[in-house]
RNA sequence: GUGGACGUAGCUCAGUUGGUUAGAGUCCCAGAUUGUGAUUCUGGUUGUCGGGGGUUCGAGUCCCCUCGUCCACCCCA
């Protein structure tokens, strides 16, 4: 074994895997595109109070999952635990919110010392949208539209998703009494986490996963009845816009955000294919936050994906990702093939941009180099021994298939090479 | 943070109530094949048995600690 291990929870990602990064990324940044979203790149770090002001003072996040030190001048700083904190800091400080609109989108590795577990690791990469400036239901139709169309290009199915109105803070605020009054009629029959939380996070009671406290809950108020006539009326055209675009959703009257800032429209993609972590995709409203953090009141909405949960849904449904194996494999038969091996290949990357060409090293018999080809999953071999450099030749030889034979292999010269590996691009 | 399962070759795994020098398959390398990939055959490389301590004449095996992975809780994307 190694005599140095990486840190607990911060992954590498390698060679075939990177390929399906790679793809994720490429197709959603096309999906952003096409609603005119703009990418904004943020720092990993942060000051400190700034997660702590806006995700919540007594959130599992701030109060135990951060990873927050201090740095040489004594100020406190934290890797950030997600994305929108920094983002609205971000569009504070460069005058993006002040009485405007804006469409934003970013991706990157964020950070929670959680125990790790499958779909659940320290380094996590999250991407997600940001839209500001827009207080209308159209907005929340749209930003829940381009998660739709995401999943769906990255060939994601099986997924549902959810939906909640939290209300106004007002109306929030009024139901949480309501609720903590009902539950603290019921306190003794609670749950331990759920007594904890009771006085800490009311709502979050709701989502527990203790049978017995669920069927006390049946009797608790509930959200929907507590919503304030505008977010009702706000939830009602988000449904009814919906529909028009035949996205299917299900009411989830229990579903609440960790996260302090959320308002009104809640939702999440939810898979159940991902064991305990099936969570994809979540979001929601958080016209509140601008405000908090020093800006002028600002309504907002966005959501954020897990990435990792993405690759892992992917797999788990089959998801290829364009193919990166090589076009065509050099092999090289003698120190004057090597040479002229070499020059030939960097002018064939000269002139075909696109071209994946891989030039065999270290040597090794003819045998042995196809074989190194045939793995690579290359197309074509291109062969080159000292007979073909003094005939200014070079054996083209189809690959990938067990009966291929010599009559299959032809002579050609250096010439033409780029018109025959030409071909290969197009398909 | 809590509870549980598991850590033996690059990979998948076997390893008896504790007993010689730790195994198989795969992968990789070489040869059979004079310059042509599959299959087959032959030979070869690969391990601090996750790490540390203890019990014992003797530990991959038993005990303690520790690190890591996975599952559930918790939390969340």
């Amino acid at each position: 074994m190694n005599k140095f291990q990486s840190v607990r929870g911060f992954n590498d990602v390698l060679p075939p895997d990177t390929a399906l990064w790679q793809h994720l990324h490429a197709v959603a940044a096309r999906t952003f595109a096409a609603y005119g979203y703009g990418e904004i790149r943020l720092p990993l770090l942060e000051h400190t109070a700034l997660f702590a002001r806006s995700i919540g003072e007594v959130t599992d996040i701030v109060e135990k999952e951060m990873f927050t030190f201090q740095d040489r001048e004594g100020d406190s700083l934290t890797l950030r635990p997600e994305g929108t904190a920094g983002c609205v800091r971000a569009g504070l400080e460069h005058g993006l919110l002040h009485n405007q609109q804006q469409r934003l989108w970013y991706a990157g590795p964020m950070f929670r010392h959680e125990r790790p577990q499958a779909g659940r690791y320290r380094q996590f990469h999250q991407l997600g949208v940001e839209a500001y400036g827009m207080a209308g239901p159209d907005i929340d139709i749209e930003v829940i539209a381009l998660s739709a169309r995401l999943l769906r290009a990255l060939g994601i199915g099986a997924v549902r998703l959810e939906l909640n109105s939290l209300g106004s803070a007002q109306a929030r605020a009024a139901y949480r009494a309501a609720l903590v009054a009902f539950l603290e009629r019921h306190e003794a029959s609670l749950d331990a986490d759920s007594r904890r939380r009771l006085h800490t996070n009311p709502l979050r009671v709701l989502d527990s996963k203790s049978l017995q406290t669920q069927e006390i809950l049946h009797e608790a108020p509930t959200m929907a009845d507590a919503l304030d006539a505008e977010s009702r009326a706000h939830f009602d055209a988000l449904q009814q816009g919906l529909q028009d675009l035949g996205i299917d959703y299900v009411l989830n009257a229990r579903l609440v955000r960790g996260l302090d800032y959320y308002g009104r429209t809640v939702f999440e993609w939810v898979t159940d294919q991902l064991g305990a972590q099936g969570t994809v995709c979540a979001g929601g409203r958080y016209d509140g936050l601008v405000e908090m953090l020093g800006g002028a009141p600002t309504p907002a909405v966005g959501w954020a994906s897990g990435l990792e949960r993405l690759i892992l849904l992917m797999k788990a449904q089959g998801a290829l990702a364009p193919d990166a194996a090589p076009h065509a494999y050099v092999c090289v038969l003698g120190e004057a093939a090597v040479r002229q091996g070499r020059r030939l290949a960097e002018q064939l990357r000269d002139a075909l941009p696109g071209l994946r060409l891989v030039l065999n090293a270290g040597g090794g018999k003819l045998a042995a180099q196809l074989r190194r080809a045939d793995r690579s999953g290359a197309r074509l071999a291109l062969i080159l021994g000292d007979a073909e450099v003094a005939a200014g030749t070079i054996q083209v030889k189809s690959l990938r298939s067990p009966e291929t034979t010599e009559s299959q292999q032809q002579a050609l010269p250096w010439a033409e090479l780029p018109q025959r590996l030409g071909g290969l691009l197009d398909a």
